[in-house]
RNA sequence: GGGGCCAUCGUCUAGUGGUUAGGACACCAGGUUUUCAUCCUGGCAACCGGGGUUCGAUUCCCCGUGGCCCUACCA
């Protein structure tokens, strides 16, 4: 029997979770759970600087909505082990395979500088390498750096773009350890990998050009190094790398605007993966039954939207009535509109079909709330042959009034009305076009008989009244 | 500048040493419908370029071009 399979998703409290961050999650969590193996947690937070408050919650948060469920009760917290980092480098130090640096920032700012200018990588020059013992004080300011060899290749196997070769001698030396004690991410995600058995790393894409670094820097620990995949990278339109500033990245900004967590998850599934057949919506089970990281792609995906506004009317046209009522109904409070649930729910059922989004609902249904004013002009169907609509809307409101109460729903409504039209030999379009209208006070919307019965009988009967009266 | 990665319709992608290069979204047209949407049918649309290898390359190799990532005491 092979080695477990352990995967992680080792997030920076810098945020809400990312999109892409999304993707990289759920790719790890599927290949873990597709291979019967654990998905763990790890929070990255060596970058005081940026750490954002209550960052770490809300990626938790996010995470188990969207039922990317982790393994391990408790969560590694990197800035909690800063000890196991320190311990780590002084090895590395003792044995000569690391050193310390005390070059101030300015020095190496203008160093960088001037290789530059010269044309060369502005790498470091390796003025500290080897100090003489009495010119080292560790009382001052200084970082640890991980000495890379400087001939040679590193080359390992990516599972997804398969052999990489990396000249050693082109590998600058990195800091693993800053000047306030705290690691970088060099260090503490290697020694982490080790220390939670981590088979397989799969990271974004910007991670591929360190990976020789995070090798050599196993092999020093005497540690074996992990599987690597490296996933390609979200876009933006313009094919930069997806960022803020060029629209909503952030997962939390989505659900805002109305996408169901099922729609984008399946969404983000789909950039960079697929089944090689024709499925295209995915469970989240289906989900694990078909990953295979050996299907991901090599190139880019543009995160384009359009299609995930179609999968997510796909997902809402799913959902049960009730079901799609309760995740509406936040969008509605929002537009200051307060009604029973169900009431809600009549005026949902006209939308299902027609919204992409949650947070259409509320446009696409602001009429039943508020009736409003529209040109009278617009009760004449354009198609039709009747030039004033007035004598039929007479017609249906008798005919409505004299409705009794308990056949006030769709499907009776248009059993009658259309027997009442057959009867009177009135065009369809003649009489429900400006019955449509009366209603709803618009061009486009939700069918006659669903408004009605959504409306209330003295509701819809007030309505067309009212458009009587418009017309003459 | 250096290094690495990548390259099929507008977008997400399938696929192959010989295919009418397939699907989905978007778009367009037709049908259904009182309108819009849904639904059904149809259509438009792609192998980055140049060399090889080969009887034959979109597919394999090389070069180029283009895009992206990295090049921090950020991750």
């Amino acid at each position: 029997m092979s080695k477990k399979i352990v995967t992680r998703f080792a997030p920076s409290p810098t945020g809400f979770l990312h999109v892409g961050s999304l993707r990289t999650a759920m790719y790890n969590f599927l290949f873990a759970k597709a291979n019967k193996g654990d998905f763990l947690l790890r929070i990255e937070d060596t970058d005081q600087t940026r750490k954002v408050k209550g960052a770490q919650e809300s990626l938790l948060k996010s995470l188990e909505q969207f039922n990317l469920d982790w393994d391990n009760k408790k969560i590694m917290v990197q800035s909690e082990r800063l000890k196991d980092y320190q311990a780590a480098a002084e090895k590395l130090v003792k044995e000569k395979k690391a050193y310390n640096c005390f070059c101030s920032k300015e020095r190496l700012d203008n160093l960088r500088k001037v290789r530059q200018q010269k044309g060369l990588p502005p790498m470091y020059d390796g003025h500290c390498t080897n100090l003489p013992d009495k010119e080292i004080d560790l009382t001052k300011d200084h970082v640890i750096r991980f000495k890379m060899p400087n001939s040679g290749q590193t080359k390992f196997n990516d599972l997804i773009r398969n052999k990489v070769i990396f000249d050693n001698k082109l590998l600058d030396d990195p800091v693993i350890l800053k000047s306030d004690g705290f690691p970088t991410y060099h260090l503490a995600s290697v020694v982490d990998d080790h220390e939670m058995k981590v088979s397989h790393v799969i990271r974004g894409e910007e991670w591929l050009p360190s990976t020789p670094k995070h090798i050599l820097l196993h092999e020093a620990l005497d540690f074996k190094a992990p599987e690597f995949a490296h996933l390609p990278l979200l876009l933006n339109a313009d094919r930069s790398k997806l960022s803020k500033r060029q629209g909503d990245v952030a997962v939390e900004d989505f659900l805002k605007q109305g996408y169901l967590e099922e729609a984008l998850l399946n969404f983000v599934l789909l950039l960079g993966w697929n089944p090689g057949t024709d499925q295209e919506i995915f469970s989240l089970e289906e989900m694990i039954k078909s990953f295979d990281l050996k299907k991901v792609h090599k190139g880019g995906a543009l995160f384009n939207t359009q299609k995930l506004d179609w999968l997510n009317g796909e997902y809402i046209k799913q959902k049960s009535l009730p079901e799609l009522t309760k995740l509406c109904q936040p969008f509605f409070a929002a537009a200051g509109i307060k009604t029973d649930l169900k009431q809600l729910e009549k005026v949902v059922a006209t939308e299902q079909q027609r919204i992409k989004k949650l947070s259409d609902i509320v446009e696409g249904s602001e009429f039943f709330f508020k009736m409003p004013s529209y040109d009278s002009k617009l009760l004449i169907w354009k198609k039709g042959t009747v030039k004033d609509a007035t004598e039929n809307l007479k017609v249906l409101l008798e005919f409505l009034d004299n409705l009794p109460e308990n056949q006030w729903n769709q499907q009776d409504l248009e059993t009658a009305i259309k027997k009442l039209i057959e009867e009177k030999k009135i065009g369809v379009g003649d009489m429900l076009w400006p019955m449509r209208v009366a209603l709803t006070g618009r061009k486009n919307s939700p069918g006659p008989f669903e408004v009605a019965e959504a409306l209330g009988k003295e509701e819809s009967l007030a309505r067309i009244k009212k458009a009587i009266d418009l017309l003459s």
